[in-house]
DNA sequence: GAATGACCAATTTAGACTTTTGGTCAAAAG
DNA sequence: CTTTTGACCAAAAGTCTAAATTGGTCATTC
C-alpha cells in the first residue's frame, strides 16, 4: 500500500478532535484533512466514538508511559507518587487533546466525552494503586486499601493543583510535594 | 402588625427556593405562597438575588450552629474535626433547601445559585480554618497553613463521601473516620 | 404611609423551518 | 474480485421569530 490510510484517518482525527473537540469534529471534516473519502473512515471504524476511543485509548498509553518514566526506582515512594501525579497532571495540561477534552467535559458534558474522561480518570487510579500495592508488598508504606489511597491522594493532587488556585495563589510543586508530605504521609498527629 | 409580612415572604421564598430551585422559582409564585402583593416583597428586598441571599445567610447560621454543637470540647481535635465536617455534609443532605442548590449548580450552572455556593464553601473552609488555628495554639496538632489544612480536609472529606460512591460502595461514617485518620493523622509513612 | 397588582422592558421559551451530521451503500476505481 | 468513494438519507442540531413569562416599577388603593 501507498500509504497507511487507517494511520492518516488516525491522525487526522487527533488533530481535529484537539483542535475543535469531540462534538464540534465532524467526520466528513476527518476525511477532508486525512484526504480520504468519508466512507474509508467506516471501513476502519463502526462509529465516531469507535474512532475517538481508539485514540484515547493511546493517549492513556502515552500517559502511563510518561509517568512510568517519571518513576526512579531509587528514589522513596512518597518522592515517586509525588512525581508520578505531578508528570501526569502536567501531562494534562501539555497535551492539546487532553485541555481540550476536559474543558469539553466541564462546559458541554458530551456523553462520550464523559465517558472518556472516566476512562482517563480510571486509568490513573489503577496506576497509582498498584504502585501503592507494591509498595505495600515491600513494606515501604503502611498497609492500606490501595484503591482509596490512590484514590485519596489523585483528589488531593486535583484539588491541590487545580481548585486552590480558584480562590488562592497558585501552589508551587515544591508547596504541593511539602503538603502531600505532611498531610498524607506524616500526618498532623503529635 | 397583624402579621409579619416579611417573615411570611422570607418563609414562602425558603418553601418555593427549596422545592423548585432559584431559577424556577418567581416572585410572582413567592408573593401567591406568601399570600401579599408582589409590590411587598421590593419594599423588603431590592431585587430576587437579595431575597436569597437573606435566606442563605440564614442557612449558612444553621449549618455553623449545627457544626458547633457537634463539638465535644472533651474529645480530641480530629475526633471533632470528623464530627463537624460529617456533621455539615449530613445537614447538605438532610436540607431540601442545600440539596436543590447543590443540584442546580450542578445542572444549571446558575450564577446566583453558583455564587451562594461559593459563600457556603467558604463559610465551611472558615469554621474549619478556626477549628485548626485553635489546635495549633493549644499544641493538639503539628503546626501548619490552616486554610490549606482545612481546604486539604474539607476537599477529601466530599470526595470520600460524595465522589467515591460514584464508582464505588458508599463508605460507612466509620471508614471515613478512619481514612481521614490513616492518612491525614497518622500518615502512612513507616 | 404601607400594600398592591396592572403594566413594561427584557429575557426566555416554543416550535416551525433549515441546516448539518453520522452513517449507508450502490457504483466507480483499481 | 476488493477497496474506495461521495451522493444520499434519517435524525439530530441549529436558527429564527412570535408568543409567553418574569423581574422589577409605580400610580392607585386602602
Amino acid at each position: 500500500m501507498a500509504v497507511d490510510r487507517r494511520k492518516l484517518i488516525v491522525e487526522a482525527a487527533t488533530k481535529s478532535f484537539s483542535l475543535f473537540g469531540f462534538k464540534a469534529t465532524t467526520m466528513e471534516q476527518v476525511a477532508k484533512i486525512a484526504n480520504v473519502g468519508k466512507g474509508t473512515i467506516y471501513t476502519f471504524f463502526k462509529t465516531k466514538e469507535e474512532l475517538f476511543d481508539e485514540i484515547v485509548n493511546c493517549l492513556i498509553k502515552e500517559m502511563k508511559f510518561a509517568a512510568e518514566e517519571s518513576i526512579d526506582e531509587s528514589k522513596s515512594f512518597q518522592e515517586n507518587v509525588h512525581r508520578a501525579l505531578y508528570r501526569i497532571l502536567e501531562f494534562r495540561l501539555e497535551h492539546q487533546l487532553t485541555i481540550k477534552l476536559f474543558q469539553e467535559g466541564r462546559e458541554m458534558r458530551t456523553p462520550a466525552v464523559m465517558e472518556v474522561i472516566e476512562r482517563i480518570e480510571k486509568a490513573v487510579l489503577n496506576f497509582i494503586k498498584d504502585k501503592i500495592e507494591l509498595a505495600i508488598e515491600k513494606d515501604e508504606i503502611q498497609p492500606c486499601e490501595p484503591e482509596l489511597t490512590a484514590f485519596v491522594m489523585i483528589k488531593m493532587y486535583i484539588a491541590l493543583i487545580f481548585d486552590w488556585e480558584k480562590n488562592h495563589q497558585p501552589l508551587t510543586k515544591e508547596m504541593i510535594a511539602k503538603t502531600l508530605e505532611q498531610h498524607i504521609f506524616q500526618g498532623l498527629s503529635k
